[in-house]
DNA sequence: TGTACCGTTTTGGTATACCAAGAAGAATAC
DNA sequence: GTATTCTTCTTGGTATACCAAAACGGTACA
């Protein structure tokens, strides 16, 4: 956080996008978020084109929208998490050092114990990330960032129960003693299941709850948003 | 291209970029570009934070330099690229239908007779560009391409021999014709040899050519550069 | 001759005024 | 009552002026 405008802009944004505070859909005008943040439209379109960037928000012949959660998006970011994450979870079992895979898992633990809904969601976002990280590939960091972070409001939206909760740690536990034991193998089959029984739970949680969720004013689970509709 | 300032200033400075008119390292100052493109300051620095985000560019302290050429971050990318398409390809020599392939396979006869130099390079980045499409994922598709985006000055700078073209070319050959069989391991096989072998002769092409190259004013294959430094 | 200090210049960050294009709404003709 | 056209208003795109901070250069002093 530079404290500049427009990185306290975008953080804020951000925030509100990924918190479902701004909804999936929402129309974003410059002038409305320049009243809204107190701050003039060059900060604004610079926080807004940062976004667009990352995905949170899309660009429309009208401006900017909250990007929409689509589920066929969801499942594409889940095969490519699959891909790069169990390529990157291969590196991290071959080359981490004791100590790294260490701080990784005391990460873990701490997450094990958060009481807060919105910090268990990240703190399993960035447990993927680290994980990562430990490839010493920063591509592929990169990749598994952004691939979190457009993920991130439909994880905070499926409100796991706590033994979902509890069978994720457990899933992530597995794979830290995994690449701890330098198991590449079995690292990645761990990875490969994980992030495939996740998306499958979520797919499922979409499907089922479209109506439940369409009926409190969110517009999820649209393919290929027009975007100038009401 | 939209025909906007921004669109036409992000076109020519993206050109220049890859091209490597502008080279590594270089500095570039909002008024400067300014200047160049005889605009104002608002289009230049809207282009700059997209090419900032394609990781064309870097920011430091003190404005934005064109991004250096980092062996590192290319055997990064060759990494992530490798566990990336070796997935798309699968995905691709499952479901990719006859006509899908066939136009892929014609894309690639077409490069075959490319003439000037620049078009061969850009053949090439676009080849695997649209084979990762043809596995129906768009994330895996932007994926690649902005590994492709990344890599496309050390792949033009590489100024391949007719030799080392064929080849390249004989190995998008096979790769087609695996998808074209529905051979999924074959082509993944295929394509993971072809994105070693392309980053070996790379990385070898960087490190015997990096005085050679830092004599034609090219600050080529540092590694985390300064940026404040001459 | 070396060093420290101060003014100048250049930089990115921000605010804001202006413009053309397009959507929305009202008024009018039928 | 309906359709059409014209006006008005909102939108993003652009130009530009102003600001604070930081780099640069020159000068004065030791």
């Amino acid at each position: 956080m530079t404290s500049s405008q427009t990185s306290q802009i975008y953080e804020r944004l951000r925030a509100a996008i990924l918190s479902l505070d701004l909804l999936p859909g929402e129309r974003l005008t410059e002038r409305g978020l320049e009243i809204d943040f107190a701050a003039s439209r060059t900060p604004v379109r610079a926080a807004l084109m940062r976004l667009d960037a990352e995905g949170l928000v899309v660009r429309g012949p009208r401006g900017f929208a909250v990007a929409p959660i689509d589920a066929t998006e969801i499942g594409e970011l889940a095969e490519l998490r699959e891909a790069v994450e169990t390529a990157a979870v291969r590196s991290a079992a071959v080359r981490a050092s004791d100590s790294e895979v260490a701080a990784l898992s005391e990460l873990l633990e701490a997450a094990r114990h958060t009481a807060d809904e919105a910090g268990v969601v990240q703190a399993g976002g960035r447990f993927h990330v680290e994980l990562a990280a430990l490839s010493g590939n920063s591509m592929m960091t990169d990749s598994v960032r952004g691939a979190m972070t457009r993920l991130a409001r439909t994880r905070w939206l499926e409100g796991r129960t706590p033994e979902s909760r509890e069978q994720a740690w457990r899933e992530h536990r597995e794979i830290v003693d995994a690449v701890a034991t330098h198991d590449a193998d079995l690292a990645a089959t761990l990875v490969a299941a994980h992030i495939r029984g996740t998306n499958d739970r979520l797919q499922q949680f979409l499907a089922g709850q479209q109506l439940a969720l369409r009926s409190r004013g969110l517009t999820i689970v649209r393919n290929l948003p027009p975007l100038g509709s009401p």
